[in-house]
DNA sequence: CTTGACTCTGGAGTATGGTCCAGAGTGTAT
DNA sequence: ATACACTCTGGACCATACTCCAGAGTCAAG
């Protein structure tokens, strides 16, 4: 257990919060580079130190990673937070837009799915019938496909 | 128009490829690069010549990108119908593990548009009830939200 | 012969979200 | 004193699907 005398008060090192946050101490740092994590203080020997605070604003990144924000958004999300707590309106836009997004993507997924099922069911009935005649194409192949 | 001389039996050359399968003149490049066509016969002079059939080759790699291939995939779908043409069972075996995927993302995205719902309505609350108490924290950055 | 449109190659750059590494420094325990 | 665990930095690298570029070559028309 090295490190200890300058990790006082709550503080502890980057290997610790990334077990906390059950993240990568290189995705930790990465996070920094990218301004999700400010400047971290350090010890006098350059170890970056972090507060059970840090660590909850790690789980909200993972969180929100879960709700499919990318980082940028993520990013977005914690500058409102840190200029201003309380920028619920804002957080509820950006909630919001991420929802038509979803639903978007919901509904061009089902419109594929559909589609799917088309060409799957093109194969099963080719490979049925294909002692009837001579072995031919998979109908997936043929070049007018009948979509778009 | 140049070229014509070598440009005889139906075929054409790159830039009009590209027009007819409204693609890049680099991303047709980049998908012989990919192995997704094959080396192209070339005019003297090295340039490219394509056929109706490559044309629809490409037409049926944007098809199949529309279904969420990835050219990985597609490329597997290509060498199959190359190798075999009535490879059907296999290809059906793409199409179902496909969908498979895409149900089970469909699946993942109405999770997530209902978790989203519920974090707006947080936000909505913390609004309407806003005048109530002292201006606090948007209930989104609350340590414990509930989920994972 | 020159102009202009087209094509060639190889390599770098884009965005996303990281991972991995070497070589050096830090800090504690024995 | 030295071993050992941990951390530091900067940069390279992974996959995906392209896009863009310079510098050179090709070809038909005027």
């Amino acid at each position: 257990m090295p490190q200890s005398s300058e990790t006082l008060k709550n503080t502890i090192q980057i290997g610790e919060a990334a077990e906390q946050s059950a993240l990568s101490v290189d995705t930790i740092r990465f996070y920094e580079r990218r301004s999700l994590l400010p400047s971290m203080p350090r010890t006098r020997g350059r170890f970056r130190l972090y507060s059970a605070d840090d660590v909850s604003r790690l789980g909200f990144i993972k969180q929100m990673q879960g709700l499919r924000f990318s980082l940028k958004e993520i990013k977005q999300l914690l500058d409102l937070r840190d200029r201003d707590g309380h920028a619920c309106g804002e957080v509820r836009d950006l909630l919001t837009a991420k929802l038509g997004e979803v639903r978007a993507k919901i509904r061009e997924l089902a419109k594929l799915e559909s589609e799917l099922v088309l060409d799957q069911q093109k194969c099963n009935r080719e490979l049925k019938h294909r002692q009837k005649h001579a072995p031919n194409e998979c109908p997936i192949f043929s070049t007018s496909n009948g979509r778009k």
